[in-house]
DNA sequence: CATCTGACGACCG
DNA sequence: GCGGTCGCCAGAT
């Protein structure tokens, strides 16, 4: 589907920063809102180089279930974002605004 | 076509 | 701060 859209913002999210299902959805304009994002990237093709983990839910959450969640936590930890258990540390700092970012200090 | 399910999000107790 | 519920929408069965 156009989630191929959602794939390509995605794959803009730059390392160590992450983006919500809703802004995801929101970038791309999805017709299903947060939720489509989400299945978009349960549907998301592995070995294509899409950083899937780097889409969380609203907050900083990780919402997938238990074997997979344990691989998002890794590979985002790998990227220097510190998570505890279900919840990325800092979430605020390490979200990332398509384009026109430009957190505060 | 009816129903269920879900990698969501906002609310409420 | 946390868990439970409701609302939403798109796919799958």
């Amino acid at each position: 589907m156009h989630w191929k859209i959602a794939y390509a913002q995605v794959k803009k999210i730059p390392r160590g920063r992450v983006m919500t299902y809703g802004q995801l959805a929101a970038a791309v304009k999805l017709p299903g809102g947060a939720r489509s994002a989400g299945r978009a990237m349960a549907a998301s093709p592995s070995g294509k180089g899409i950083p899937w983990h780097r889409v969380v839910g609203a907050g900083g959450r990780l919402l997938l279930r238990e074997p997979n969640v344990w691989m998002q936590r890794r590979l985002l930890e790998s990227e220097g974002v510190r998570v505890a258990e279900r919840r990325i540390l800092d979430f605020k700092m390490r979200q990332w605004l398509p384009v026109r970012k430009k957190r505060k200090a």
